[in-house]
DNA sequence: TTTTATATGTTTAATAACTAAACAAATGAT
DNA sequence: ATCATTTGTTTAGTTATTAAACATATAAAA
């Protein structure tokens, strides 16, 4: 909750070790001699660090830096084999449950499409039976694994580990975490799926580390995750970014919120899908591909259909008026469009900047980059990079550490 | 720029004589046991790091705590005389310089209406002088001056210490930190007055310390300070909360920064005056009265003429409408409406409040507080809090301090 | 009044994480 | 073969912490 208040000896070696930890990933293999040089500690203090690191095998030594003069260095790197990190992304068409080795290569993955009208227990019996297996697998490669992170659509309350709130599901009060974690005896993070977004980009984006970013996940919902000054807003419930539900048009449709004229009414996968069908297109069913639906707007559009093109530009523009909002709100250097109907935008993305550009201040959008995420996989990256920060900002150290699992993010 | 990278001994002291500060600032008069009780630490250590703050004189020992069975404790106090802090509130219509000691003692202060058409050299030498003052004024006190924060409407580049652009007043590149620390020798900060206000309501507000919180500064301008997990929001160029000017009508008025129907243009001070004199309300002369013209309208509304209060609850309505949107991107426990016309506000607030309810998730309207600032010196308070925090968080410690004066915020 | 209990603040010895400097080891250059 | 250079380890010294003992000051109990 609070701050800590109070620090001794030991946090000293904590700070470093991640200062250590933190060298690694982003500059690569490192001999203890170049991490002491940048980080100005001297020799024998890193040594000592990477002992510990090393004892909890967090951390490998790699090969010798051939070259130079003098002794060659003996590289150290994050040791990809560490552990296992499990990445469940969930919304109201579709799941997906990845597992990955600390280092990010996919070591199994599962998904499937959900009905439209799917209830949430029986979802969720499906998905455990997922993590499950997954468990399994990384038990068969004798990893343990660090944590499981689910990524979900909604008013996500990451305390508590549940769904308070699904505006365009109708899901309520939805647990998770205390149930997982008795269960799976491991820690377990939950996000609302655009804060999960925002986290991927922020760590495997094409900017690792950007600290003023917009992320937009455009799907069957819409919501935003925003980083400001490298800090994941999250407010007091954790509810913040629910741009999807705020008034956009006046006298517009009336939302599953119950509000009228959401921007989600407009432009989330149900507006799309109203304004294909009055545009007289007609869809094919659902089930027929083995896609699910919101896949299937995003490939109808990708095919390059007048018709569907004449709406998305409309989608493209609408977007844009609503994303120089949150421009001027929060004045990012980057704002990216992703969710599962984010690929469908990368058509459109001229209108989507002339909208923006028209609408915000040029001092704020000077130095603005908007891009379209082309991956579809940032929230389960999001999640990944959850349970990997949590290892990198707590690592398993001998001594002092939090009590069991119970690892705090912040 | 970026976060700390290297611990080491030293800075064990350090933080754990900021955790001693803060619990001084929260928890009133302590005795050094009662410190080392609630932080943890034991009375041996708190006792040395007493000795170093007193050394600095930065806390002061006043009395014996009498009462309790045992050895009565010496209280320990922030010492508020152990120097000065000047603030500066400018914006369009007015400027206010206040001096006071640590303990938020005003010890001298000086204000003035500014002319409509002011250019910005002119108000810069007039504001100069005043400081210059002040300083006089706390040297002969025998106060060292900590620093001088200047709160300032429009973007304001807080790491140059310029004003970059002021939508409402046309002013561009205005610089100002540099030059008064190389004529005044100590630190300079610049804020954007709605992020100072909102830093003055965290730090003296109803609440002190609320983590999620949204002010909302309503004059000649229109902008928002949104503190989110207990810190405040300044993105990129720290032009965060340019809420003024986003879309907010559709075929609205021009506004002064280019754009068409802009939330200040409806709100703003200029927006009042123009629905008033729609409404067939004529102006006193500006200057009749030594009150400037923003405070004027306050004035008018206040004596509750009908024909004003029936603009300001339309005012109050809009305000209320786009505060929605607010709430739902931040998630917010509070929102305070204040600047140099919230304070009229206080009449509408029911106007404000019910716009606020229909326009929200029932979720994240629930637990908050809507409040109009009655003090119309949130900004002053906020700088303030900006020097004092700037102590708080790197007090002038025995050795290896930050180098000189330039001191770091974050 | 004297004794006992309790709490405060200081002193002392031990511990741990750092630094500085010396040293052993491995390579390239002369 | 020798020297210069760089790496990683070892050793002694520093310092901010803890734990425990101690001196001090008050209230309550005997």
């Amino acid at each position: 909750m609070s701050a800590k208040q109070r620090y001794d000896r030991r946090d000293i070696r904590r700070l470093n070790a991640v200062s250590v930890l933190n060298q690694l990933r982003a500059n690569g293999p490192m001999s203890r001699a170049m991490i002491a040089g940048t980080l100005g500690l001297t020799r024998a203090t890193i040594s000592n660090i990477v002992k510990e690191l090393l004892e909890v095998s967090i951390v490998s030594e790699t090969e010798y830096n051939e070259g130079g003069a003098g002794r060659p260095g003996l590289l150290l790197n994050l040791n990809p084999d560490s552990g296992s990190i499990i990445a469940v992304d969930l919304n109201l068409s579709h799941f997906a449950v990845v597992l990955t080795n600390v280092g990010q290569d996919t070591l199994w993955r599962d998904h499937s499409p959900l009905l439209r009208d799917a209830n949430p227990e029986e979802v969720l019996v499906q998905i455990v039976k997922s993590v499950e297996k997954a468990l399994d697998f990384s038990a068969k490669q004798n990893l343990r694994c660090y944590g499981i992170c689910v990524a979900w659509a909604g008013l996500v309350d990451r305390d508590q580990g549940e769904l308070a709130y699904g505006p365009t599901s109708g899901w309520e009060d939805v647990p998770l975490k205390r149930d997982w974690e008795s269960r799976f005896k491991i820690p377990v993070y939950v996000e609302n799926e655009a804060h999960a977004g925002a986290i991927g980009i922020h760590h495997f984006g094409a900017r690792p580390g950007i600290r003023n970013l917009v992320y937009l996940s455009l799907g069957v919902g819409l919501g935003a995750g925003v980083y400001v000054d490298g800090v994941l807003l999250r407010g007091k419930q954790g509810f913040a970014g629910q741009v999807g539900h705020t008034h956009f048009l006046n006298n517009g449709v009336r939302c599953s919120c119950g509000k009228q004229g959401c921007w989600v009414t407009e432009i989330g996968a149900s507006g799309i899908e109203r304004k294909l069908t009055a545009a007289g297109f007609t869809f094919p069913k659902q089930g027929s591909s083995g896609m699910d639906w919101v896949d299937l707007i995003s490939e109808e559009a990708l095919t390059g259909n007048p018709k569907v093109l004449l709406v998305l530009r409309e989608v493209g523009s609408q977007l844009g008026v609503g994303a120089a909002r949150l421009i001027q709100t929060f004045n990012p250097s980057m704002i990216v469009i992703g969710g599962r109907l984010g690929r469908a935008m990368q058509l459109v993305q001229p209108q989507i900047e002339s909208a923006i550009f028209s609408e915000t201040l040029p001092y704020m959008a000077e130095p603005l980059e908007v891009v379209v995420s082309p991956s579809g996989e940032d929230h389960i990256q999001g999640c990944i990079a959850t349970v990997f920060d949590s290892i990198m900002k707590n690592p398993p150290l001998a001594a002092a550490q939090e009590p069991e699992w119970s690892l705090n993010l912040n």
